[in-house]
DNA sequence: GTGGTTGCAAACGCTTTGCAACATG
DNA sequence: CATGTTGCAAAGCGTTTGCAACCAC
């Protein structure tokens, strides 16, 4: 279960297996999708658990490398579950999926023109937003 | 000169060549780089224009193509001038030089994987960060 | 003169933090 | 039973907005 693995992360990078914690990263976990703090911390309200909780549990897992911020178009606030092996996304504006996009190609294309300027690269951040397969189907018979 | 072509597309889209937009846009140009909102309202101060002004007339350039907002890391409060024909930059953390890349290799790779499965792509958002060729040989140099 | 623009200050929303009580290992 | 964790409320931060005076056209 992807749950008790990064559960067992946090432990042995200090933290503690707590019942708030163990709710935020289940509800993370299974929405497999894009999703903001705002988002999270209402879904924890009912059962009593904080906002500060759910922002200090997303900043310990952004550092395990489990989240990842989105930049999609304007907005800088949204999440997604990230295995720490790929930077990029293609997000789904409509239902919030987001696919993985393997580093590889898009990384060659950006490390073409730094090599050409002799630029350094030390990171990226690529995000591509429109419609999944799914959503762009629905699309075209119901809009 | 950029800065009266930018002006004269403020007027033309109902805006007005003002004294306070007029240093702004000034500003923004002679920069060159990467840029925060923070960084234009300190200059203006002096000058005796408010936040407010900054912020709206970013707005505007923004709407207009003039400048676009980078997403550099965690970071996503930083702008750049821009023509509207790019959307991808290289932005060097020592010194906020900002180079752009050409478009066509990174969609490219994107697309490919966008077409495997389906995924309709609407836009895209990417920035590269490092150190330009400048501060790559200051750094070997003086670190 | 009219309507867009301005500065100010207050409001805003999201995020962070100080703190005392608490619960995990 | 020590220390990380919690919820709460208050503070922090960058950004936006309401408003009356203002100025470009």
């Amino acid at each position: 279960m992807m749950i008790d693995t990064i559960l067992v992360s946090l432990q042995q990078s200090g933290h503690r297996d707590t019942r708030p914690r163990r709710a935020i990263v289940e509800v993370i976990v299974g929405r497999q999708g894009a999703f903001t703090a705002r988002e999270i911390v209402a879904e924890m309200a009912p059962h009593g658990f904080g906002r500060a909780t759910v922002y200090r549990t997303l900043a310990a897992l952004q550092s395990l490398g489990y989240v990842t911020r989105l930049h999609v178009g304007p907005e800088c606030d949204r999440y997604t579950i990230s295995d720490g092996s790929h930077h990029h996304h293609l997000v789904c504006t409509a239902c919030g999926a987001v696919f993985p996009i393997a580093g590889c190609e898009v990384e060659q294309a950006a490390h073409t023109v730094a090599r050409r300027i002799g630029f350094a690269v030390d990171g990226h951040h690529l995000d591509v937003y429109g419609r999944c397969a799914t959503c762009g189907v629905r699309r075209r018979s119901e809009d």
